[in-house]
DNA sequence: GCAAAAGTGTTTAATTTACACCCATGC
DNA sequence: GCATGGGTGTAAATTAAACACTTTTGC
């Protein structure tokens, strides 16, 4: 649409009015062919050293009985005072839906788009656009989940031992490896790692995150290293207590909200 | 859609027949209002140290007369048998329009989906959704482009100078801000670099290109050392003869095919 | 005491950053 | 010859990688 040039316009059965309001009133909003716009979520957790995925089985055709992404439709309308809800806004709902988690209650979640997924086909029944985004949900969460619809099927798969066993619904294969990607290069970008552990964290947690998403282990001594040099940053500091480990207590530290970045 | 449930599966006005073809039939496409898809074209190139993007100018409402990316809806259709083409081939197909060159006469171009832009009120008209997709045109095809529409309105612009001047269309500020830091970040991820030079080119050449794209400028001296690397990585190869200059003719490389990477 | 994991240190190599400098060429 | 930019070298600082070792706890 947008910058459409006159003999890409939809074809158009009367005269266009050069007055903008008077355009908006007459203009083909149906001229073309529109698809199913759908979100599709990828979401994350790590327990147990494990990065886990949250797929739900479909009770219902196409793909019946096969694991899929959770997701659902974006709520749109062509109505000019209200057009429906904004992407991000589709995403968090399902997430709420899905989860039964509120943000409200559990504060922000990390829900970031990744990409759109539109291969002809990979809906039998219509042309379906999907736009997938990915969530990570803290371990600490996880107990209080309480799956939207059917509870027996909704369930957490290890990235693992997925892949080879399961044959995903539709492209979500391709949907998760493209988010799996995503995560790993986020994972020395930014500081998701934060948002898979808890409000205070040890070294070893913070690393096990880490170990989990790219699927290896780390050094000890050398990834304690990055985490100093994180501290003197300001982006991490101790918190008060201690943790009761195997053996060693070990101290915890807190998030430094991004904010006393600098001298 | 997909995984939904069946508390939030489109209203059914029949009963479900077990049997999947049967269900596909009489499955209701039209249960939820859809929004219209287009794909949105950043499509950049670097002429004389700057980097510079293609936009053209709207002669219609809404946003008539302002700037805005390229772009256009994408075919898509119900039919089982042809659901119309893929998001991928959509900004392809708009890239060739628009430029009016062509993958089979020019070589592979660099076309990347960005992301999904969705949020409600980007069009006034409508409810669209748009898929930010970008280009990277080598400066020596910039000559042979031959807008599709109207020439006087298609015009490459540094964006250095944008963004303060000119307000794009629609939510295309942002979506150019966006790609802009995909772009930039892609820069020491990827080769995309290379999609910016000709056939062969110098170090020089290549330095330019990350200047650019980088906003900044780097030392010629370090830079020659990163290339160094790149070369016994097996990245690049010393290409025959050389390149006049203002002064001291300088060699010629060329990018080699990453197949080469290991020992 | 002993296992287990916390925590510390060392060494080597690679990379980044900031420079200074030499040299071949066109004019 | 001399300015221009190609091409080279050096030194300090930071980071990455591999690995040995000490300390503190629970049991």
């Amino acid at each position: 649409m947008k910058s459409a040039k006159p003999s890409r316009e939809p074809p158009k059965r009367t005269r266009i009015d050069p007055d903008e309001g008077a355009f908006l009133e007459q203009y083909r909003a149906e001229a073309y062919a529109r698809p199913s716009v759908t979100v599709d979520l990828v979401i994350l957790t790590v327990l147990d050293h494990d990065l886990k995925v949250l797929l739900v089985q479909r009770s219902e055709h196409p793909f019946k009985n096969r694991w899929a992404l959770p997701g659902g439709f974006v709520r749109v309308s062509d109505d000019r005072n209200d057009q429906g809800e904004d992407l991000d806004a589709a995403a968090l709902r399902e997430l709420e839906e899905e989860t039964g988690l509120s943000q409200a209650a559990c504060g922000k979640f990390f829900l970031e788009q990744v990409r759109a997924f539109g291969k002809p086909g990979r809906d039998p029944r219509m042309r379906v656009i999907s736009v997938a985004y990915y969530a990570l949900v803290r371990p600490g969460l996880v107990p209080l989940i309480r799956p939207g619809g059917d509870v027996s099927h909704t369930r957490w798969f290890s990235v693992g031992e997925l892949g080879d066993k399961h044959g995903l619904a539709f492209d979500h294969e391709e949907i998760l490896k493209a988010t799996l990607d995503r995560a790993r290069a986020d994972l020395d970008r930014t500081s998701i790692a934060f948002e898979l552990v808890a409000e205070t964290f040890t070294i070893q947690e913070l690393r096990a995150v880490h170990e989990a998403i790219r699927g290896e282990t780390l050094d000890p001594g050398n990834f304690r290293k990055k985490f100093l040099r994180m501290i003197e940053d300001g982006l991490i500091e101790l918190a008060r207590g201690k943790r009761a480990t195997a053996s060693k207590p070990a101290h915890v530290y807190r998030f430094a909200r991004g904010d006393a970045a600098s001298v």
